[in-house]
Formats: structure tokens, C-alpha cells, sequence
DNA sequence: TGGTCACTTGGCTAAACTACCAAGTGATGG
DNA sequence: CCATCACTTGGTAGTTTAGCCAAGTGACCA
């Protein structure tokens, strides 16, 4: 794999890991559905520290998915790219096909 | 975050993370392409060790990405589930989106 | 049956990740 | 102003991950 390639996929692999946490994965269904959400909204749905929240959520910004708007003292986040939905679809599709396949030595 | 939601969370992200990786991606990008190709024909276009290639390609597996196929001393891989690509197509889209961003600021 | 190829697994170390607490910054309300 | 809320950042300990080498298995060929 030559240099180039390399860089390509290295930049491919930081988006795709930016989502690679359920707390993440989390996030980004919840903007998804509701435009966007401020830190203490989503950190009380989620339910760990905030600080915690505050890092997820800036590893989705430094990635480029999400996008952070500071309205008085609170910071609302929401998605930047809508496609990232498709994630799920096809994550979803992986996961029914996985069952479906342990089905078979089931049945 | 419920128990039931945090397993489905869970659920996802581990999809998600067996493709968090540059390696990984340019395996799923290959077998994209190529239907199928073994662990020996992989090895050499990514040039790393084979028995790196070849945890790259269980943590795949177990994800249930692809699928692997021994056909006399070699085993075959391929994908399992096409939609994958979907990932790539939105991930480029990202990135475009990020570049788009930057030259706001340089312009 | 001995040697080689294709592949997987175990072991190990270095690096990356995660979550909490604690501390610091800004905005808001009394 | 002072307290509080909303949030980010630094520090740190525990866990996970990645890569290589070494060793083991199974297929194939001479």
C-alpha cells in the first residue's frame, strides 16, 4: 500500500472511528431525530459525567459530522453531514443478516 | 441511557468499530472491488506482516462483514453484506464537507 | 515423509482510548 | 459582585488495540 493510498484510508478511518463508540453512535441517532441538542440535554439522556459527553462530542466535531453553535451559556450541537444516517441502515442490515445466519445453525 | 437501549447501541458500535481502522477499510474497499481475494493476495497489497492481516480479518468476521471460504490451503474472503459501500460513499462526503469548511476560512 | 506454502493463534510491548474527578472559563440571575 | 449553571480541559488509572515474532496446523508437492 503506497503512501497515498495510506493517507487515504487513514482519513477514511478517522470519521468511521469517530463513530465507533455506542455512546457516539448514541449521540448521533439523537441529533438525527431532533435537529440538535445541547451537552446537558444529551448528558442527561445519556446519563455519564458531562465531561465525558463534552469529549464524545468533540471527537464527532474534530471529525467533521457534528457542528457545535454556542447560544448564551449553553452549546448546541447538531448534525453536519445527513448521510451519516445510512450508517445505520446498513449496520442494521449487517446485524439482521448476522442473526439470520445464526439462525441457520439453529434451526 | 436504558439497559436495552445501551445493548443496541452497543450492538452497533461493534460493527462500526471493525471498520474503524485504515487497514480494515482498504480490506472491505479491495474485496469491493475483487468479489473475493485470499489472506496471501492481501497480505502483499497491504505489505504488513500476514498474521496482522489476518487478525484484521477475524475482527471483520466477527462483526460478520465478510465471510471466509477455505478452498484447499487458502481461505478466501469476501464481503458478506454489499451496503458497506454505502459507508464509503458517505464518509467521502464528510470528508468533501470538511474541506468545503477549511477553505471558508482560507477564502 | 520431509519440506514448503497458507494461515491462525499466543505472547508481548507500545500506543490509543475511556471514564471519572477536579479545576478553570463564560454567561446568567439575584 | 457572588453563586450557580453550562461547558471544556487537564490529569490519571484501567482497559483495549495494533503490530511483530514465534510457534502450531493443515494442504500440497516432490
Amino acid at each position: 500500500m503506497d503512501a497515498k493510498t495510506q493517507a487515504l484510508f487513514e482519513a477514511r478511518a478517522k470519521i468511521v472511528k469517530a463513530m465507533a463508540h455506542p455512546t457516539r453512535l448514541f449521540i448521533v441517532d439523537q441529533l438525527a431525530g431532533e435537529q440538535e441538542k445541547c451537552v446537558r440535554e444529551l448528558t442527561e439522556l445519556i446519563g455519564s459525567d458531562m465531561s465525558t459527553v463534552s469529549k464524545h462530542l468533540a471527537t464527532l466535531r474534530s471529525a467533521g459530522i457534528v457542528q457545535d453553535e454556542k447560544r448564551g451559556s449553553q452549546v448546541y450541537y447538531r448534525l453536519r453531514v445527513p448521510c451519516v444516517l445510512n450508517f445505520f441502515q446498513c449496520v442494521e442490515s449487517v446485524i439482521r443478516s448476522n442473526i439470520e445466519l445464526q439462525q441457520q445453525f439453529v434451526g
